[in-house]
DNA sequence: TTGAAAGCGCTAACAA
DNA sequence: TTGTTAGCGCTTTCAA
């Protein structure tokens, strides 16, 4: 029976009961445990056997708060089963957690509002570095992450004027590169198969107007909504068709729909790529294989968390790091689809 | 200049910055936040205003030392690239975002140390749930799961003896099952690919036993390694027809995999289904509508997903749940390749 | 409906 | 190298 204890306990294992049990003070423990090397052997080993002995794990949240430095990043992506964001998910967790550091992740599903939502929520938990996927437009959700001074990565796009630090590439210049590279492959008549998204939306406009540079003005666009499936790029294509039958070339907005597209050409008997070119976007593992391969564009999503890693384990030790903007560019991958 | 202000504070607004705003205690405020209906519709609005104009987020590394609950919940997948596990993912972040909880990720590269290593990172985050994917044998880290008193799901497997919780399907039923249909269809020369995963070979095994109750003892295996890609699917029927060269069914023990075989079958001239049978393992959104349409095993990840966060959230509310193992099944879905 | 007091479990700052 | 003290920003407990 305790003497009246005011306030409930976890009951569990504090850093305070190993201090009892080493005979030293808490924060010899504390330093035992995060700087070994200040504190001398035989604490250490004394810390330590009490720790082995009890099972032991610090409370992070109690770290965090005393520290004012959570060892958490959180990452905002569109879709946690888009294969192209998930690349990048991969390295940052797998670089974050080398560090030390742990990723908390959210899902905006295409949706400004969603992405508001979970950026006030994510700022509640003090992380130490936010991964965004896209720019973030003016609005409380940007305002609120400057007024938080939290270190601010906007990725998968570039904007001269970040938050914090942008880490992509230039979706305009690829829409007009992959126009540029139907046109060089005599392309006359091509359409766009695009979804729900603004990223894709400016790729399309680009490729547009450098068509209509060189005299194409009716491209038609398809969109397939929110769904990057391969069975809405089947069906985009039947619209496509039905639209203008005689389109020999098409920009997906996603791997996904491209391999639709592939799938519905073979389905019909469409030569691809004589009859038909198809150009994806993302470079996703599986299409550098199949049968035709796909001719995608190739934005290195691997690279971008590891560098989103580094830069914000820097910020986090207090490095200053340049430049803010950081172009990775693209690559057309040339393949057998067009 | 402060009057020696002994400690460093990160100089952000507080709740009770806002308190002292609304002309009332610090508690209040969390109330008016938390608990809205227990605070009068005045004190109700000043606070409101005060929060406005100040942007204020509260701190939840603070609310959750306070209180004992983080309200986040840690899950560990083996890969964040494997379209397979992240289904469960989205609907597992989106089902707790709405309950007011985050997620926080962790991947093992279907390493058994590394799993231990997360296991002990997150439990020294105070998660409400942990989420795992497969059952964890005995060793550290089910000790410290079991002694750390969180609710755990172990999900994509079952077991007797879970360490809180199960949801999932039964691995050797579905080799077996596989085995059954390939027997059923005619098809007497099987071969299985694989890759480095303890549940798929547990899957192989079931597959190979059920053959040899039929006479079919020599069954060749090969392993694709730690890749699961297109192109080790590829390789790895390349390597089945060195080994056997009248196969005439294959077992993948996942869907891309299988894609690797449907290509690389097509590339040969090989006939599918006619001359080589396909199944899969995982059921991910494009094979439906590849040509030929992949026959695999569709296990709802969706679902356990759902489930789980359905469990967690309801057992953090104190909430007792049952059934502890929850046997969601399993459905060869017949297509065109099998 | 509101508040005062007392911590949650840890670490920064300073001192010895 | 080790310890003392004073919080980090919030919520529980108890009382009014």
């Amino acid at each position: 029976m305790q003497p009246r204890k005011s306030r409930r306990s976890s009951g569990a294992i504090t850093l305070g009961d190993i201090a009892a049990m080493a005979g030293v003070a808490p924060i010899t423990v504390s330093r035992a445990l995060n700087q070994p090397d200040q504190v001398s052997a035989e604490v250490l080993r004394r810390v330590r056997e009490a720790v082995d002995r009890t099972g032991y794990v610090p409370n992070r949240m109690a770290g965090g708060l005393a520290s004012a430095r959570s060892r958490i990043i959180a990452a905002i992506v569109p879709s946690a089963v888009s294969a192209v964001f998930m690349e990048t998910i991969d390295t940052l967790t797998a670089s974050l957690f080398d560090s030390g550091y742990q990723l908390m992740l959210g899902q905006t599903g295409y949706s400004p509002e969603r992405e508001e939502m979970l950026i006030e929520s994510f700022i509640g938990r003090r992380p130490d570095g936010i991964f965004l996927t896209g720019v973030l437009g003016p609005g409380k959700g940007r305002t609120r992450l400057v007024a938080s001074g939290i270190p601010v990565i906007e990725a998968w796009d570039l904007t001269p004027s970040p938050v914090d630090m942008v880490i992509g590439f230039s979706h305009p210049d690829i829409g007009r590169s992959v126009a540029s590279y139907l046109l060089r492959k005599g392309r006359r008549k091509p359409a766009v198969i695009d979804a729900n998204d603004p990223r894709a939306a400016r790729r399309r406009t680009a490729f547009q107007q450098e068509l209509a540079a060189s005299g194409i003005h009716h491209v038609p666009v398809v969109n397939s909504g929110s769904n990057r499936t391969l069975a809405e790029g089947r069906k985009a294509l039947a619209q496509v068709l039905a639209l203008q039958p005689d389109t020999d070339a098409v920009f997906c907005s996603s791997d996904l729909l491209a391999l639709g597209v592939l799938t519905e050409a073979r389905h019909r008997g469409l030569t691809v790529p004589d009859a038909l070119s198809v150009v994806g976007f993302g470079d996703i593992p599986s299409v550098a294989d199949m049968l035709p391969s796909l001719t995608t564009v190739r934005v290195n999503g691997g690279r971008i968390g590891a560098l989103a890693a580094e830069y914000l384990v820097r910020r986090t030790r207090g490095e200053a790091v340049e430049p803010r903007i950081v172009d990775l560019g693209f690559t057309i991958v040339e393949r057998e689809s067009a």
